[in-house]
DNA sequence: TCCAATCGTAGAAACCTGTAAAAATCACAT
DNA sequence: ATGTGATTTTTACAGGTTTCTACGATTGGA
């Protein structure tokens, strides 16, 4: 998960970067205003944090620029005591939060977890990811992590879940152990690819299929795997 | 598809309905606690945004009105910071969602667009939050906090009542930690997700399920938790 | 047959959860 | 205001579970 802090005093940039690394984020940032938006363009941060006060253009400039290109990415504003904090927050830009410097670390951190949990999980979680599908004799139910086959049920963890989901997605195409990795693991996954036969073994074991004749899950030597569904 | 603002701040009043419109609602408005019956059952609004501070009579005491009237419209409440929330949501009130003022533009909108889709799609979330329910052998009884099992009887608290009424309206899903915290604690809840996990551990003890072998508050390893009923 | 790729297993590491107890907060009466 | 009891939240640490890694056995194809 990334997050882009935009701040010009070093000192502070330095702080809130070490926080935000020991609390598990990746972090991206600059220290200008007019910088913002390029910068926010290569990463994609799942969050912004914002100073007000920035040299080449004000955070206020930067948060309307980036709503004005639709982006719906959560923004939390860094404003010093007795800024004008109602029209951050309030009607007019399309901030989400702010916090007023100085700040407390785990005001922050707390502020920063309560914006990425909003949007998650509650009703609109889009149906594709919680549609049942079926592979072979098996329907697997992503709302519940279970897989019903005849009168067996399995429970499923979340990543036989999510690999399942992709390999579904995909059926009948090979799709290599990278691609598998990228997709299912993430991007900046570092480890061996047997991580991923691991699972594969798990998976055939509550698919019924048995490792040696695989009905569904087929090994492809070389490249990868293949979904029968 | 009509709103209803009642707020008396004439500055917070022009704000919401510029947005509210710029968003495809009509707006209609009072600005008084004691005009607000009437303004309801004129306009017949899709939803009502209500502040608690109002002259001529308080929000709480329109939302039981509306309420005593067994009008079933959604109800989003406007909340000064440290008022008492609890009490506005479910357990007494009937209101279905608040905000704390400042808030953010797009906090509303989304949560506004929520109710809405509430009330359209599932007719399954609106059934009264006063209805008795079981799970396993227990009986929960929201009306006096109280949960029943064979001979002995739990006091409940606000927080465990709220929650396992989440539980019991999604019953065999699988929770986040997440959307519980969201849905059961609030949008702008700052805390750790641990909070969840002691609360989950008294109601396992209330409702009978051992911890090492619960039958009803499944945990989902790296998820959160789902309920069998 | 030979070589490289895959598989199964088990133990280690990392991460997540259960639990109790302390601390903070809240609700209400003094 | 201040104190008191109840509720909620945080903290800390002891398990648990999943995920990862290492390594030898096995398999598939030239």
């Amino acid at each position: 998960m990334k997050i882009m802090v935009v701040e010009d005093d070093p000192h502070i940039l330095l702080g809130l970067q070490e926080v935000l690394k020991s609390d598990g984020f990746d972090v991206a940032s600059c220290n200008r205003g007019d910088q913002a938006l390029a910068v926010f363009s290569k990463h994609r941060p799942a969050l912004v944090v914002l100073d007000v006060m920035l040299p080449g253009l004000s955070g206020y400039d930067v948060c309307k620029q980036l709503r004005a290109k639709k982006v719906t990415t959560p923004i939390l504003m860094l404003t010093a005591k007795g800024q004008e904090i109602d029209k951050v927050v309030g009607l007019d830009l399309g901030a989400d939060d702010y916090v007023t410097k100085p700040f407390g670390v785990r005001e922050l951190l707390a502020r920063i977890h309560a914006l990425l949990r909003r949007g998650q999980g509650t009703a609109a979680e889009p149906q594709s990811l919680e549609a049942e599908f079926k592979i072979g004799a098996a329907t697997i139910n992503p709302k519940t992590f279970q897989l019903h086959r005849g009168k067996t049920t399995e429970e499923l963890t979340a990543k036989e879940i999510r690999l399942l989901q992709y390999f579904h997605a995909h059926a009948g195409d090979v799709l290599s152990r990278d691609r598998l990795l990228n997709e299912v693991w993430g991007l900046n996954y570092l480890g061996t690819t047997r991580t991923l036969d691991q699972v594969i073994v798990q998976l055939r074991k509550k698919l019924g299929d048995n490792g040696d004749e695989p009905k569904h899950l087929l090994t492809v030597h070389g490249v990868g795997y293949k979904l029968i569904a």
